[in-house]
DNA sequence: AAGTGAAATTAACTTTTGTTAACTTCTTTT
DNA sequence: AAAAGAAGTTAACAAAAGTTAATTTCACTT
């Protein structure tokens, strides 16, 4: 996105608050930074946190019964990122949240959040983000599954996000795309092929 | 789900509320009723309105550009439906949802809900019930195509709906777990063998 | 700079799905 | 009751994905 329309984005959200609104407001959130690697949120934890990601990039996955990993999530600056399990069932997470970049949250407690925007209308332009970032981003990645082929939903992932795929470790993103690291593989060699 | 439960979740929501705000809401509410086969929103409008389904079972689906059909959602009574395009993006549908069954819907606008609730906390466990139900609902259908095969896919959508699987045709299964009929046919016939 | 280990690619083989078309079954219409 | 049509199954073949293992490439450590 243009930095300039991120701006506007932001502003809008604030516009209806004072000085003092905006304060309060940063005096629920706590800043956690994390190192590449290390563990945001871990299997068995019910934790009701919803973090802001500043910078960085954070991956929450699976282990299946095989035991071969199942990325569930990956989420870069100026997404959220929460246990899925814990925010919409209030049940311990079966995921695991790992960053794999150096990455700066800004965390808050959700129904603290909630609460607060149910008391204060002025707030809740910043309720219907966050929802409408969680429901986009879950919309958009199912249709990919129904609509999408493998090969065609690996050029969908490229096309939305060029500049992530260089971040991201391409075992990562084939289970993120539902499919095997060599089965990856085989499809960017096709891809390179068609190309020509 | 028990009755019992769906009657104390039911109460939950109307807990905070007299006798005068829920007639308010039955204000804002209109009944609709669909024929089998009916069209209840077609693709290219936009309509920002959101149905709860009283009874009966509505299909969304686009056309893909090979021609044939995608299910993106099956809803049956006691959910929630609406095009997520307009709802989402406030943009125009690129699905078309149509009852596959005799349909009774409660329809609301969305916006005139949600300034509703915004201006009185009372409603707020309303929303809240709506979005954890549409997330929950996107959630589980994302893990289904990142964890499980698409037999495991089948087993999982019987188990899930028993009494849906009777009341959908195949081929709107089939392309509700991102099949063809054919593969999906096949599966039943893995599964019967598998069985004995 | 050499060595270690993880990630990605390639290969060989199996399994599954997609595709097209024929065939059967079942429902609905006339 | 006969005919028509749609839905589901089956078959045959091509294409793609899973699996396992070997090999290469790359990044990081020592």
């Amino acid at each position: 996105m243009l930095d300039l329309e991120k701006i506007k984005r932001y502003l809008s959200l604030f516009t209806n608050l004072s000085i003092g609104d905006i304060y309060y407001l940063f005096t629920l959130v706590k800043e956690k930074k994390l190192k590449h690697g290390e563990v945001y949120l871990d299997v068995g934890v019910n934790s009701r946190k919803l973090a802001y990601i500043k910078s960085g990039l954070v991956r929450g996955y699976v282990v299946k019964q095989n035991g071969e990993e199942a990325t569930l999530v990956l989420r870069s600056e100026d997404q959220f990122i929460a246990s899925y399990d814990s925010i919409l069932k209030n049940e311990k997470s079966r995921a695991c949240y790992h960053a794999i970049e150096d990455t700066v949250l800004l965390e808050v407690d959700f129904d603290a959040i909630m609460d607060l925007i149910d008391k204060n209308p002025k707030y809740s332009a910043g309720r219907r983000y966050f929802f409408s970032n969680v429901a986009h981003d879950l919309l958009d990645r199912m249709e990919a599954f129904i609509l999408l082929s493998p090969e065609e939903r690996y050029q969908h992932f490229l096309s939305q996000n060029p500049s992530l795929a260089r971040r991201i470790p391409d075992k990562y993103i084939a289970s993120y795309l539902g499919i095997t690291p060599v089965s990856l593989s085989r499809i960017r060699k096709r891809l390179a092929q068609k190309k020509k």
